[in-house]
DNA sequence: TGTGTCACG
DNA sequence: ACGTACGTGACACAA
């Protein structure tokens, strides 16, 4: 076991000038006149940042105790920062290896490396026994395809029962001879697709077994501790070492400062086993650990249920989703690229006409430059050059427009066309990561790409997503309005309720309430298309106060995305509660919970904890917190509706031959056979609609797209055509 | 690595 | 003294 790092180059072979030679002697005179402990002192009272002065401090402490020494060549020199931090690297590097050594002599008794056949049937021995199976896989690849499974490889997996803990090495490069030409997953694909599991991350690893070995790790995943952990508490890390560290005090490695640079498959066996198979011992210490949480109060049994009616489900539904992925019109997306990248070249070519001279336009430094200092134009804005920024300039000068327009073809290319192609993967198809519990209101994130947020209101860019091939359409159904609703629902608000029961337009409704007494419901909604109208105007003014006032909208908030003044901004407000008592009387309700509780719940137990907040000496803090404390039940509670929409869809899933594709918090896309009927489509609805019994219906929306998300087709003339 | 900007619900 | 709409992820720039 021994790991080599590349040394720095040697000083000495470099040619030394004149002017080096006299500063060199002008060093040995000072070193010769300067004891260590003023060096110290001098190096240390310099301007530095946080990490090296912490680095020094380390370094002065371990050569003091003779951990670390001045290297020869350097020590008529006189002992500089440069230096100091030099020693650092050094002092880092003998301290890896000999925590590499520690690592390795401290490998527990039953820690088994597989290295023969015997061993392999050891571990299928122990999975007939146990109960639960921790289970981990090491990857590595190139240019971050250790993260990526169509890319990367497998270099093994550590499997823990409650008995011993196994790595079994499939791609190292070193083999154990007794593993040659035995076919390991044949072995064991039976065993690890039996067993009940538990990982941290389960996505990841289930993805790399199926996609790699066809290892259908999903169906018996019993846990995900990244998610009992995040239900546990969202408001911190959940990677396994800090959760290791901070819950069950243990100290925990890290793998990227034991092996900095090094791919997995290139690390010694006998250092792979304990670093490897630490981690399901863990994973299963970690599962104990917040299991015996669940019985210590209701709140935390509603937590479990949570966890395992809910997540778990949902998880094991979005890991199918994202290994069959949504396939990607490449063709379409370089021509769309090659039009926009046209477009982008002349309005550069005309903005830079207008400045006068060639600037990064992507550059808000150098743009702010060009446009407050040498153009003179109304900062309005503290200096931000943001879309809202440039909007309120847009009169004072002609480039604005341009810079406008060259922003939004800039984006579109940059974060889209330019950048799904290279999401394609090998099967023709973008392979997306939703993480079914990445934000802490319960919501979905997606990443790599993340496809909950490919622009809306221009088609091109979701045209690009096709249906999976010729017999497969695309569906998309959305949840109507259902934050509202359930805002209504929870805050028990009679007129938005009774407006939902009576299916009236719910902006219309406020813009009347909004317009306090001027206008009727009727008044809005005869002239809500009328171009320029007041009603119109209310309208639009209504349908930001809904989703603001979610969000805990001030006056100030409001006078400002309405550019209205802050005593307008008021006066809606006011209107607003006055006409929906119900709300107002909730959202007090929520800061005042979580003031004295220190959190909120939605409407399935699932919690948001903001003491951290409320203990913060920031007042600012505190009103954050009740902003989110009065958003959190309404955007969770939508959420989770959802998901448990996710949950009771299984079996209609199964029974239509259709798949979930793609997730946007009140909206599903799906794969579904060419032939579905209607009243499959309907099926798959309505266990949308009745996920949950609010007092309010929920309503699902239907959009048929056979070919390209996107591009719908009359319900009623594509049934007819079939 | 942090900041600004902008795409989504 | 000030901040003044919730929740995300991705990119380019600047340090």
């Amino acid at each position: 076991m021994q790991l080599r790092l590349k040394l720095s180059g040697n000083d000495n072979e470099k040619e030394t000038t004149a002017k080096q030679r006299v500063k060199q002697a002008s060093e040995r005179k000072a070193a010769a006149n300067e004891s260590m402990s003023d060096a110290w002192q001098r190096i240390l009272s310099m301007k530095t940042s946080d990490t090296d002065q912490a680095k020094l401090l380390e370094v002065k402490q371990a050569m003091a105790s003779g951990k670390v020494g001045r290297n020869p060549a350097d020590v008529q020199k006189r002992f500089s920062k440069a230096e100091a931090l030099r020693l650092f690297k050094d002092l880092a590097e003998s301290q890896r290896e000999e925590k590499l050594a520690e690592l390795v002599a401290g490998t527990p008794e039953n820690y088994v490396l597989v290295s023969t056949r015997a061993d392999i049937d050891a571990l299928i021995a122990d999975f007939k026994t146990a109960d639960l199976v921790g289970l981990d896989c090491e990857t590595f690849g190139e240019d971050n395809g250790a993260l990526d499974p169509w890319r990367g490889n497998m270099a093994g997996f550590s499997v823990s029962t409650r008995q011993r803990h196994y790595y079994v090495p499939l791609n190292h490069e070193e083999t154990p001879e007794g593993l040659i030409g035995v076919d390991i997953i044949g072995l064991l694909k039976p065993h690890l697709e039996r067993v009940k599991t538990v990982m941290h991350n389960a996505p990841f690893d289930c993805k790399w077994f199926y996609v790699k070995y066809g290892v259908n790790l999903v169906d018996n995943l019993h846990a995900d501790t990244r998610i009992m952990a995040m239900a546990f508490d969202e408001n911190r890390s959940h990677r396994l070492k800090d959760l290791i560290t901070d819950w069950l005090k243990i100290p925990s490695d890290n793998f990227d400062q034991l092996f900095p640079n090094t791919q997995f498959n290139k690390i010694p066996l006998d250092v792979a086993l304990p670093y490897a198979a630490g981690d399901t011992e863990k994973t299963l210490m970690l599962y104990d650990w917040i299991s015996q949480f669940y019985s210590k109060s209701d709140d935390l049994k509603q937590i479990q249920r949570l966890v395992f009616e809910i997540e778990m489900p949902v998880c094991r539904q979005f890991i199918w989703s994202d290994i069959h992925g949504i396939r990607f019109d490449v063709e379409e997306a370089h021509k769309l690229d090659e039009k926009l990248a046209k477009e982008e070249a002349e309005l550069v070519a005309e903005i830079t006409d207008m400045f006068g001279e060639e600037i990064n336009l992507n550059s808000p430094i150098q743009l702010k430059k060009k446009l407050f200092i040498d153009l003179k134009l109304p900062d309005l804005e503290k200096g931000s050059t943001g879309v809202k920024a440039l909007k309120k300039i847009k009169n004072a000068h002609p480039v604005i427009s341009k810079m406008l327009e060259y922003r939004e073809v800039g984006k579109l290319r940059q974060a889209f066309t330019q950048k799904l192609p290279k999401e394609v993967k090998s099967d023709g198809m973008i392979h997306p990561w939703h993480n079914t519990l990445g934000a802490a209101t319960g919501r979905f994130t997606c990443s790599n790409p993340n496809t909950q947020q490919i622009p809306a209101k221009r088609p091109e860019i979701r045209n690009l997503f096709l249906s999976t091939n010729e017999d497969r359409i695309l569906v998309s159904m959305d949840y109507s309005q259902i934050e509202l609703r359930v805002l209504a629902h929870l805050a028990n608000e009679k007129e938005l309720i009774k407006a939902f029961k009576e299916g009236l337009d719910i902006h219309s409704m406020t813009a009347a309430m909004i317009s306090a007494g001027k206008f009727s419901y009727e008044d809005i909604e005869k002239d809500k298309e009328t171009q320029g109208s007041p009603q119109q105007k209310f309208r639009k003014q209504a349908k930001v106060v809904n989703f603001g006032i979610v969000y805990g909208m001030s006056a100030a908030g409001l006078s400002n995305t309405l550019e209205i003044t802050k005593e307008e901004a008021q006066e809606i407000i006011d209107n607003y509660f006055k006409g929906y008592p119900g709300i107002k009387r909730y959202m007090d309700e929520q800061k005042r919970l979580a003031r004295k509780q220190g959190y909120v719940t939605d409407l399935f137990g699932r919690k948001r904890r903001l003491n951290s907040d409320y203990r913060s000496k920031d007042r600012f803090q505190h009103f954050r917190a009740d902003r989110m404390a009065g958003n959190f039940p309404v955007q969770a509670s939508a959420g989770s509706i959802l998901k448990k929409a996710v949950v009771d869809l299984q079996p209609v899933l199964l029974q239509t031959n259709s798949m979930i594709l793609l997730q946007a918090h009140d909206e599903i896309i799906y794969d579904c056979p060419k032939n579905i009927s209607l009243e499959e489509l309907n099926l798959i609805r309505e266990t949308m609609e009745n996920a949950v019994k609010l007092v309010i219906p929920l309503r699902c929306d239907l959009e048929l797209n056979p070919k390209r998300w996107l591009e719908k087709v009359d319900e009623k003339e594509w049934f007819d055509a079939i």
